[in-house]
RNA sequence: GCCCGGGUGGCGAAAUGGCAGACGCAAGGGACUUAAAAUCCCUUAACCGAAAGGUUGUGCGGGUUCGACUCCCGCCCCGGGCACCA
């Protein structure tokens, strides 16, 4: 008989429900320590959980209610992040409001997420889409708009600093405005982004697939310039790569942040044009190869394109950059990397040497990173060096490589040759005279660049936040004042943005629509205006979200100081848990908001998430016929030795790949719940493997934990067929000292985040009660202490079978002390030359000495020893003894 | 191309310098049962052997060590990230 699992879930959620179990009151007990434990909040898509999703909650889960057992203020909340595109795009297929299919959508996986029983603290929910929740989104962004970097500080400061500042130096009016509002952290420009037409929206880059379409709706994509509201993520790159150290995250996460932002560092060096004068500005991180430069490239986008070209070759030239221009991602991709380009017409002088050498124009230069120009170094640069090959340009040595190695395309360090007096130096010296000796002679300094990118923004869409700011004619853009917040999406009958199939046509937001909403005063001169189009991208919402559940009713703050303080001191969040798909721009955008409220003295530390874990992707089968259609579980047949279709009997191919829709290989936790219950699927969750690394699900496998939690129920309660509980009076030693060690371990494993093989000792545990028959009421009763975390329902139930009328949420952790774990005797393995020849028994005490005589005179070794001299004796106490014998 | 992970029984895995395969699935055998399910017990890396036992074995090839899944060097395969970043 299995145990009543529906009925003992149902029962115990609606008792945490009832009584408030796992609510973490405004005020908590100062005396004890805290822990903020997160799971990343989903996106509350139309199509639910699978059974993926619960990895990270109930690890996270686990370690919450162990953390509430040893005594621990624990924060554990769970809310929505709902604006995003998927929601925009089914609401204009469907004709349905975006706020109705969000709400409808939420309750759905707050149900699925509830039937699993975590212990998340209810009252703090909050949603991205909620306006009480998206005026603090709106209030923040406020307060980039209303601030500046200060390079001097390093810091953000007010924008007002600022004014007073250039108002010193003798700025005013128009003049005064514009400066001010280039170093707002929130500010506006022209740049380029990838423009859907048919979407009527700007997408992010990874909403643009790999063969630039986008993902959603397969629809084309173009790179085009469009006035957006960029962030300055970049003034903060600096910080962003060295407070890394600050925190506890995986090194691989670490090091793809650092990847992204990118810093390198070299030198901006002036190449005057001949016959001009104009320069050309290039950024190089080896100015040691000055020398070899035999060339030069703009970008096609590049301003000095159109003054330096020669007559003679400007058709030719502006054919190229038209071309460029166009060319769309797709067109990029199947180019590969077939270098193209165009000669100019016009020669520069290479400061160092005098020698004059063409400028080129090429696509393989990117207008977004250093200067938009390079100078060229064919011998001692990959790409420089096919490009010099395509187009026959000179290839001139400067660096010496180490002996055997070709000079040719070698791109580390060396030795310099042909660079005059600065020969037989080694790079990283040349690297530091001649960007002295250039910055002596205004011709170049030093520089550091990023590949990060300010980060744009503003979305063409309806189901984000609207942008706290009104366009004024006189005043330019004004923010909202405080007391008009939030800023309420208006209500739209058809949010449907007006598409077009010309790349060229200006965006038309679907808020422009709303004229009654769109029409409004200038809060600063009272003047006619209208308020900004755009809305928020989906990454605003999540930026912040971890702050607002410290305080999510707060009507006045965003976050009370002194909860903020409470829960985010020192390191912040204490475990962070989410996917690896979120490495860089989630947590680098929260990040850098983070560091933006520190600086305006808004929270109280540089980082938000002092510990992060990335739980591994749960993938699943996937069956594929001849014809490589893929088929559902419900028509494979598994009880042969291989998959067949249910119908046709054809042998189908057995892959293990990502959960997707059209490979019909989802697997959702609702049927696993009915039919083995919440306990079992939370268990097999952590089973199934390290919660850091890929696995797959094999639905086959959950009646293997279920039958562990099966015999738990009758190890403590027996079953209605007569079979008697094993609880006892007396129970043999080896139970408590099995016992002790359980708790020990579970401990440390759940510390450790290896629940897998937490569930494992669980198991060996009842395994041993059930070899000796016989357990302890006590014993039970801490066993079942240590269950809880895992499988809450079943604990709670026979906690409560077990005489104790109230949640054992908060009982303590139970203890364990060494002297319990301690056996009299040992078994200690023998090895003879590094195998294993025979074991012996000694007391827990016994000293070197005995134990070496002891594996001496051990029977089963002695045929291996027998007529050899034994060289060397090895004890590693309490665990080996290697003799190594010879002759 | 570059940068990270990973490769252990039929399967999910454990052991991070000290008994390889804990724990679980699947498979086989037994007990209980009129029978089946459920449950309980046993076997289960491969090879040789009737058994006792032996040999081999952690992707491949070398090395360090008394001892290597674990550390080092070279290679192969799989997964992920970045991708003309000057």
């Amino acid at each position: 008989m299995a145990y009543p699992h529906s009925e003992i879930e149902k029962k115990w959620q609606q008792y945490w429900e009832r009584n408030q179990t796992f609510r973490t009151p405004d005020d908590v007990d100062p005396a004890r320590p805290k822990f903020y434990v997160l799971d990343m909040f989903p996106y509350p898509s139309g199509h639910g959980l699978h059974v993926g999703h619960p990895s990270g909650y109930t690890a996270t889960d686990i370690v919450a209610r162990y953390k509430r057992m040893k005594g621990f203020n624990v924060l554990h909340p769970m809310g929505y992040d709902s604006f995003g595109l998927p929601a925009q795009q089914y609401a204009v297929e469907h004709g349905i409001h975006p706020r109705v299919t969000t709400e409808r959508n939420i309750a759905n996986i707050e149900r699925q997420i509830k039937m699993l029983g975590f212990s998340y603290d209810w009252a703090r929910r909050i949603a991205t889409t909620d306006p009480e929740y998206y005026r603090w989104t709106q209030w923040i962004f406020l307060q980039m708009f209303n601030s500046w970097f200060d390079p001097g500080a390093r810091k953000a400061r007010p924008i007002a600093t600022l004014e007073e500042k250039l108002r010193a130096q003798g700025l005013a009016g128009e003049e005064l405005r514009r400066a001010v509002d280039g170093c707002r952290l929130a500010y506006m420009a022209e740049v380029p982004v990838n423009w859907c037409p048919a979407l009527g929206t700007v997408l992010a880059n990874e909403e643009v697939t790999n063969e630039g379409r986008s993902d959603r709706g397969n629809h084309p994509v173009y790179r085009r310039a469009l006035k957006q509201w960029m962030l300055r993520i970049t003034a903060y790159a600096d910080r962003l790569v060295e407070d890394l150290k600050l925190v506890d995250w995986p090194d691989s996460i670490k090091l793809m942040q650092r990847n992204w932002i990118g810093k390198s560092e070299g030198a901006e060096v002036l190449f005057p044009v001949a016959g001009a004068d104009s320069a050309i500005r290039v950024y190089t991180t080896r100015p040691d190869t000055l020398y070899g430069a035999t060339y030069m490239v703009l970008a096609p986008e590049h301003p000095l394109v159109g003054q330096i070209t020669t007559p003679e070759r400007r058709a030719e030239v502006a054919a190229y950059v038209n071309a460029a221009a166009r060319k769309s991602e797709v067109e990029r991709m199947t180019e590969g990397k077939e270098k193209t380009g165009v000669f100019s017409g016009a020669l520069a002088v290479n400061p160092v040497n005098g020698q004059k050498i063409p400028v080129w124009v090429a696509d393989y230069v990117m207008m977004g990173y250093g200067t938009g120009a390079i100078m060229a170094v064919p011998a001692h640069d990959t790409r420089d060096f096919e490009f010099a090959q395509k187009f026959g340009l000179p290839v001139v040595q400067v660096v010496q490589p180490p002996a055997g190695e070709d000079w040719r395309g070698f791109v580390g360090d060396g030795i310099a040759v042909n660079s005059g007096a600065y020969d037989g130096l080694p790079t990283a010296e040349f690297k530091k005279r001649i960007t002295a000796d250039l910055e002596a002679k205004g011709l170049g300094r030093y520089a550091v660049n990023y590949k990060l990118r300010d980060w744009i923004f503003s979305r063409q869409w309806y189901w984000g936040e609207p942008f706290p700011i009104v366009h004024c004619s006189s005043c330019g853009p004004v923010g909202l004042p405080e007391d008009q917040l939030p800023l309420r999406l208006p209500e739209l009958d058809d949010f449907t943005p007006e598409t077009t199939s010309d790349p060229d046509a200006p965006p038309r937001p679907p808020l422009g629509r709303v004229k009654a909403w769109a029409d409004t005063t200038c809060p600063a001169c009272g003047g006619p205006a209208t308020r900004e189009l755009n809305a928020m991208p989906q990454w605003a919402g999540s930026c912040w979200y971890y702050l607002r559940f410290l305080d999510p009713r707060n009507a006045s703050r965003f976050v009370d100081p002194e909860r903020e303080k409470y829960w985010m001191s020192p390191h912040g969040v204490d475990l962070y848990v989410g996917g690896a798909e979120h490495a860089v721009l989630h947590l680098l955008y929260a990040r850098f908001w983070h560091k933006v409220l520190h600086d305006l003295g808004h929270v109280s530390g540089p980082e938000p998430f002092g510990r992060l874990f990335n739980q591994g992707m749960i993938r699943s089968f996937a069956y594929r016929d001849r014809r490589g259609v893929c088929i559902s579980y419900d028509k494979v047949d598994l009880s042969g030795d291989r998959p067949r279709h249910v119908d046709t009997g054809e042998e189908l191919a057995e892959s293990v790949e990502k959960m997707s829709k059209s490979l019909k290989n989802v697997v959702t936790p609702d049927g696993i719940v009915q039919e083995y219950g919440a306990d079992s699927l939370r268990l097999y969750e952590m089973f199934i493997g390290p919660l850091e690394g890929s696995k797959p699900w094999n639905t086959r496998d959950v009646p293997g934990v279920h039958r562990f939690l099966n015999r738990v129920w009758r190890m403590v309660l027996g079953d209605e067929e007569g079979a008697l509980p094993l609880l006892a009076e007396q129970a043999p030693e080896e139970i408590e000292r099995e016992l002790h060690r359980l708790i020990k371990r579970t401990g440390e494993y759940i510390e450790s985040m290896k629940f897998n093989t937490a569930v494992a000792a669980m198991m060996e545990f009842v395994n041993a009660v059930y070899r000796v028959g016989s357990v302890r009421r006590d014993q039970a009763e801490r066993f079942v202490l240590v269950l809880a975390p895992f499988a809450p329902h079943l604990a709670e139930e026979l906690w409560n079978r077990l005489g104790h009328p109230d949640s054992l949420a908060r009982e303590p952790w139970p203890a364990w002390s060494a002297e319990h774990l301690q056996e009299e005797t040992l078994e200690i393995p023998v090895q003879v030359n590094g195998r294993v020849r025979g074991r012996i028994h000694v007391p827990v005490a016994a000293g070197e000495e005995d134990v070496l005589a002891a594996a001496l005179a051990c029977p089963e070794a002695a045929p291996f020893l027998a007529g050899k001299t034994v060289r060397k004796r090895i004890y590693i106490p309490g665990r080996m003894v290697n003799l190594v014998v010879a002759g």
